[in-house]
RNA sequence: GCCGGGGUGGCGUAGUUGGCAGCGCGUCGGACUCAUAAUCCGAAGGUCGCGGGUUCAAACCCCGCCCCCGGCACCA
């Protein structure tokens, strides 16, 4: 008996969790910590909304809400979202907990009592008028390198080179240009990151064999270029106070204090339980593992930041960190702001969560990105689950419940070959889940199924009844077993399924008592109740009508009347000339005939459309837009496209017209 | 440009100590009828991105190149 730590990404409470979410981390932690509590080991499964990233303060902030506000809702929305997917968490909490907020302080003081706490005193950009401390990258200044007046607090965009606020020439707010910048003296903690660098490498170094070789890479890469001191506190209002005098008008970082979460959760979780200390059987016996779930996006916190951390106040480090990489959505990367997600409350209102749980292991982004579409989806859930798997339990439960229904009995097992088989696929199972390989584990039940199927053809019980009925009854018990044997293997992707196959089953107690290890255990005697189909079969056509009008007026912009609409001038054009930006790889110049002197237009169709597709193109452009250089090159409007997913089109009119043209 | 991942039959994929290239979907033919028009059997279909090299033997190792995806630089 092992104890194990599940312990999984913390999502940002600043909107709902989309499938990608589901397939990254929460799904594959969840199979993984399903699969060892059935093997009778402790699993401890933790995790919780991250609320204190500043995109929750944005989106507060543009809905007029509180921060805490925006976050609860989220948290309430993706717990219950959880829960209907049957993430099986022992403990989802946040991260606005005073039990969060208690294990956060205590850390730091450990680490600071370590000396890898110190503070620092920096000079940071101070809005007089305002009454606070900017972020660099909201001051705006004239560049002292290139006299460029747009350049910002942290980068100048026309020669490129990055910057520090205060090298900058007559420094302004950017969204209060009159204001003259202070620059004042701020004291802030930083966390001596560098100081684990030999400590991290050195970790890495061994036992590291069954991991997977991207997060590998990755991090060695990270740490061969070094680390850098990180301040852990912010001037801010939002977050986590810091414990230090002086400190009242700062918070901690959301990226330190966010992954102390998994030890603060698992904290919480043992006072929940009655007993505070039960959280150590977790992280202070040697013999635990820690398993940390994400997608790849979060890699270096969870090799290197966090571990640092661990390190500096003697905790345990990861045993693995089996990082996905992403799930598509039809070959384009999910994204909140363009509405391409299929976000996981609209597909429970509609769709099974067991049948997600199937399609999602089975395409689970493991070794290279993957795609979700509505198309595969179907086509997998009706052919693969519903054809292969659930028919037979159910062509097998029905039948035997038909002709048997006062119960079957058999004093051995009738089919040995069969049983080999489930042996088989039960070992290859086996040695897959323990390795994170959640495909692989699929595939390996899956074949059972199949070759079940196969077996039953040629047994052909239906024949046999009129024959032999007993024999019939004595095969019959052995292809129970395996039905039985499934509906335990099942369990860790679709726990629901396998438990309602074990009652139609008839078999006493629950198959998670029964336990991965009794999967070949037979059974004498059945007792069976009528099943009705475990999965109910999808029709394409009408998935698609449900889910492939594009959500046009979602999320409308807030009207705007007909003056607003008169300020943009938008002109027909056509495109003279294309050049590569001599400094940027996605950007294409173009110069634009409108009937005048030639306008330039930077643009990032590059990768989109080849210079000769544009070459001599009428394209729609805002020409009174507001000009800005792309590295360091002046655009003269704005090109229009339409996008939709990953497809983008220019816009241009249908027949030929003059340059210059306006269109309203 | 830098970093990471990947290019395998129409589509989606497996293949980590180099040893006859597997699987699912789709297609075609057949079997069966217990079952959710489901299941099973068989067939067609692959220069394993390209070019070199190491080896008795390379999808796998080495070198060079091309293309795709993501991150950064950046941008919509």
């Amino acid at each position: 008996m092992k104890h194990v730590l599940v312990a999984v990404a913390w999502p940002y409470a600043n909107g709902p969790l989309h499938l990608g979410h589901m397939a990254g981390c929460y799904l594959p932690a969840d199979i993984f910590a399903r699969y060892h509590r059935l093997k009778g080991n402790q699993v401890l499964m933790v995790s919780g909304s991250d609320m204190h990233g500043t995109p929750i303060m944005v989106t507060a902030q543009q809905e007029g809400a509180e921060p805490e506000e925006v976050a609860l809702r989220y948290h309430e929305i993706n717990s219950r979202s959880m829960e209907q997917m049957g993430i099986s968490f022992d403990l989802f909490t946040h991260t606005h907990t005073p039990e969060h907020q208690a294990v956060v302080h205590e850390i730091i003081g450990r680490l600071d009592d370590a000396g890898y706490i110190e503070p620092r005193t920096t000079t940071a950009p101070y809005d007089p008028k305002a009454g606070q401390f900017l972020p660099d990258r909201y001051v705006e200044g004239t560049c002292p390198h290139c006299s460029s007046t747009g350049a910002r607090g942290d980068q100048c965009d026309s020669c490129g080179k990055t910057l520090d606020a205060d090298e900058l020439i007559d420094p302004h707010p950017k969204l209060n240009p009159e204001v003259a910048l202070e620059f004042r003296e701020t004291e802030h903690l930083f966390f001596r990151l560098s100081a684990f660098r030999e400590k991290l490498l050195e970790w890495l170094a061994e036992g590291k064999e069954h991991w997977k070789s991207n997060v590998l890479n990755f991090t060695r890469n990270w740490l061969e270029e070094g680390l850098v001191d990180r301040a852990v506190t912010r001037d801010l209002e939002w977050g986590i106070p810091v414990p230090r005098d002086g400190y009242e008008d700062k918070r901690i970082y959301v990226w330190f204090e966010a992954v102390m979460g998994y030890f603060s959760a698992s904290r919480h979780w043992a006072q929940l339980q009655g007993d505070d200390e039960a959280w150590r059987k977790w992280w202070d016996d040697p013999e635990a593992e820690h398993r940390y779930f994400m997608a790849k996006d979060n890699i270096p916190f969870h090799t290197i930041i966090w571990p640092a951390m661990l390190l500096g106040c003697g905790l345990k480090l990861p045993h693995d960190v089996p990082a996905n990489e992403y799930l598509l959505l039809d070959s384009a990367q999910f994204s909140k702001s363009r509405r391409h997600a299929v976000w996981i409350p609209d597909y429970l209102e509609r769709y099974d969560p067991e049948a997600l749980r199937y399609y999602l292991a089975a395409v689970m982004p493991e070794q290279k990105d993957t795609s979700f579409t509505w198309e595969d989806y179907v086509t997998r859930v009706n052919t693969e689950l519903i054809g292969n798997l659930g028919n037979l339990l159910h062509r097998v439960i029905s039948f035997a419940q038909k002709n048997f229904p006062d119960g079957l009995h058999a004093d051995e097992c009738s089919l040995p070959e069969l049983r080999d088989r489930a042996a088989e696929a039960h070992a290859k199972m086996d040695v897959a889940l323990a390795a994170c390989k959640f495909k692989r584990g699929l595939a390996a039940m899956l074949e059972l199924s199949q070759a079940t199927n196969a077996a039953l053809n040629e047994a052909a019980p239906w024949k046999l009844l009129k024959q032999d009925r007993a024999a019939c009854e004595v095969q019959l018990v052995g292809f129970l077993n395996i039905c039985r044997a499934l509906s335990i293997m099942m369990l860790p992707y679709m726990p629901r399924t396998g438990e309602t196959a074990w009652q139609y089953l008839g078999l006493s107690g629950t198959p998670q008592e029964v336990g991965w290890d009794a999967v070949l255990d037979g059974e004498n005697d059945f007792t069976l109740q009528r099943p009705k189909p475990l999965f109910a079969k999808l029709d394409l056509q009408k998935v698609l009508e449900k889910e492939m009008p594009p959500n046009e007026l979602h999320e409308l912009k807030p009207e705007i009347s007909f003056n607003d609409f008169k300020k943009l001038d938008i002109r027909v054009g056509t495109v003279t000339g294309v050049e590569k930006h001599p400094d940027a790889d996605k950007l294409w110049l173009l110069e634009v005939d409108f009937g005048g002197p030639t306008r330039r237009l930077v643009t990032g169709l590059r990768g989109i459309y080849e210079a000769d597709e544009l070459q001599g193109r009428q394209i729609a452009v805002l020409v009174n837009l507001e000009r800005t250089k792309f590295r360091g090159v002046e655009s003269g409007g704005m090109l229009l496209a339409a996008e939709s997913g990953k497809v983008v089109s220019l816009l241009q009119p249908d027949q030929q017209v003059e340059n210059g043209s306006r269109i309203h």
